[in-house]
DNA sequence: AGTCTTCTTGCAACCGGTCTCACAAACGAC
DNA sequence: GTCGTTTGTGAGACCGGTTGCAAGAAGACT
């Protein structure tokens, strides 16, 4: 930059409001500046700007390692997406932490914490009361969460509406006459595994259910949770042919366990996932299934995070996604 | 920092030597620095050590726009996965460039070239001859791709084998006695199209067949451009009943396009697909795929790039993965 | 005791920007 | 022609660390 204001014939300072679109610099300065600053394709450094700056344009991701799964994987995806691209076109970076386990996401919600890494940070995967927050609270790093997070009640936010999307979706299995519904959740303190648990008992309550808690059994989003409870629930002699899951992967497993038995998703009995994944489409029966939007989640906490650190914003921030029942093969008149 | 130096009685050199861990400084003084710290909770503001150490901790992955499609989520997530969990152990931080379209892509590279940003790159998803490994020659930082770059041979790069792969996928669709393959291949300046496509040659080659442009078709990956290649072949009245498709994705395409004629892949026709993404082994009938060691691969070409940035390495550094034929359900004896 | 090492430590320059403040030039008003 | 504004520009402090160098203290050796 030194360079750039001696070729120019200028002082550092003139260059950096050149450079920042500052007002007060003559016209024809402006323009011999640039001039220089093409000719040498210099760019400033990023790391000095921060320095003096405070702030680096660099947002952190921080996915818990529970989300880093196969189950969440696809729902992870696309909130990048969404979130990748409003953020790079607003000039920031998304610095990504991921962890394999409890230990290592500790680990990354620390060093994401730390003295200017990051402007502002994502959180992804939390659970109920997740004392990670605290980190962020106490480093005093704004952060917007996806989920609202039980327990911290002024924290901003982006969700979906999963007590709704559950609702709507075993609302409309008893429409179809099933009146047992075997509802495979995710993990109890999940802050959506909870929400769409109020849900499912909501739907029982409009029917005038009660809601008999050995059809409500909790996993962890996958396949193989879902497989596994339909396994057990029919071994324990459970009457049901409807299954509601909180996932698409264990709606997935569920069919699987189903065909096992001869019982055929679609036919003679009715599964409903939760997601809507791509592949929910390609597999056989295709899935009916609850759509979140999930990808303009990813926009809309990359906007309210942004809005957050333009200050001047008062009381949380939040916004709730209407979710979709998608009804395709899989469901059937019980 | 000034704040600790004063607290503990001595200067800012010492604090930051104890900091980095630096010889030269008397135990008793260490110790009592430590405390300081300890009790302040401090930690060194990184930016301001990025920019008088010339060195971020950051590498940044750049993910080329035809990586982040439904056909390559999963193996991004894969090598994320591998890597993130690698540079992390290693106290680096990982920044995404995501991409939607072409335009973005080229903006993203621009992007991290910059000074101060990183200190190395991974490349994702790069073509041959593709141009955008200018930027980072160009702007003298380090970085390593994934897969083997066509036209700059002074690269390093991870690669899995996939010319072996895809001859071994195919050999083995020959031996169980198909005369023709239809192959579904990526774009045709895909580097692992390209590699595929020379074992499909090979495989063909080393059964003394010719190689029937015909049966040579590319696409994108994706589960449309299997599905649209089986309906087209047959429409043109080729004669085939098996394919090797070079994607999960397309051979699952390629599968539903069967049974819509009533052919059942598994019993009356074989399909191979590559890659092994985890929903391989869920579909109707299990997918027969070339299996690629992907989380191991992003492992290594975090290992890799580090190591480069350590400097005092000479040469190219590369390593291809083996890739290995998983059979399960969708061949079988034609 | 005097000198030479060796070990600790602090000073201050430097990394590459931002930003405040002061000052000079240009302008308009009287 | 003088004075008060307005506008454009530069000097230099500052952000929070790292690091080369010099100097003081302590120990080793004549």
């Amino acid at each position: 930059m030194k360079e750039i204001a001696k070729l120019a014939g200028v002082s550092k300072a003139t260059v950096s409001r050149v450079l920042n679109a500052k007002p007060g610099v003559h016209p024809e300065t402006r323009e011999k500046v640039e001039q220089v600053i093409q000719a040498h394709s210099y760019t400033p450094n990023l790391v000095a700007q921060g320095l003096s700056s405070k702030r680096t344009k660099n947002i952190g991701l921080v996915v818990a390692h529970t989300t880093f799964r196969l189950s969440s994987h696809l729902f992870f995806l696309e909130f990048l997406r969404g979130i990748s691209g409003f953020v790079h076109e607003k000039g920031f970076r998304l610095i990504l932490a991921t962890a394999n386990s409890e230990e290592d996401y500790e680990d990354s919600c620390r060093n994401m914490a730390q003295n200017g890494v990051v402007d502002g940070i994502v959180l992804l995967g939390i659970r109920s009361n997740d004392r990670r927050l605290r980190y962020f609270l106490d480093a005093g790093i704004p952060f917007i969460t996806v989920g609202q997070p039980i327990g911290y009640p002024d924290v901003d936010y982006v969700d979906s509406d999963n007590e709704g999307g559950a609702r709507t979706a075993v609302e409309y299995l008893l429409r179809l006459g099933y009146k047992n519904v075997l509802f495979v959740n995710g993990p109890d303190d999940h802050v959506a595994s909870i929400a769409r648990e109020q849900g499912y008992r909501a739907a029982l309550s409009s029917h005038s259910l009660p809601s008999d808690e050995r059809y409500i059994t909790y996993g962890d989003f996958s396949f193989e949770s879902g497989y596994e409870t339909v396994k057990d629930a029919r071994i324990t002699g459970l009457d049901f042919s409807a299954v509601f899951a909180a996932s698409d992967l264990a709606a997935m497993g569920a069919i699987a366990a189903f065909k096992e038995s001869g019982i055929q998703a679609g036919k003679d009995a009715s599964v409903i996932g939760f997601d809507d994944i791509p592949y929910a489409s390609f597999v056989d029966p295709p899935l009916t299934t609850v759509h979140q939007p999930i990808f303009e989640m990813g926009e809309e906490a990359g906007r309210l995070l942004l809005l957050r650190l333009r200050g001047n914003v008062q009381g949380t921030l939040s916004k709730v996604f209407r979710t979709q029942l998608i009804i395709r093969g899989s469901t059937q008149h019980g």
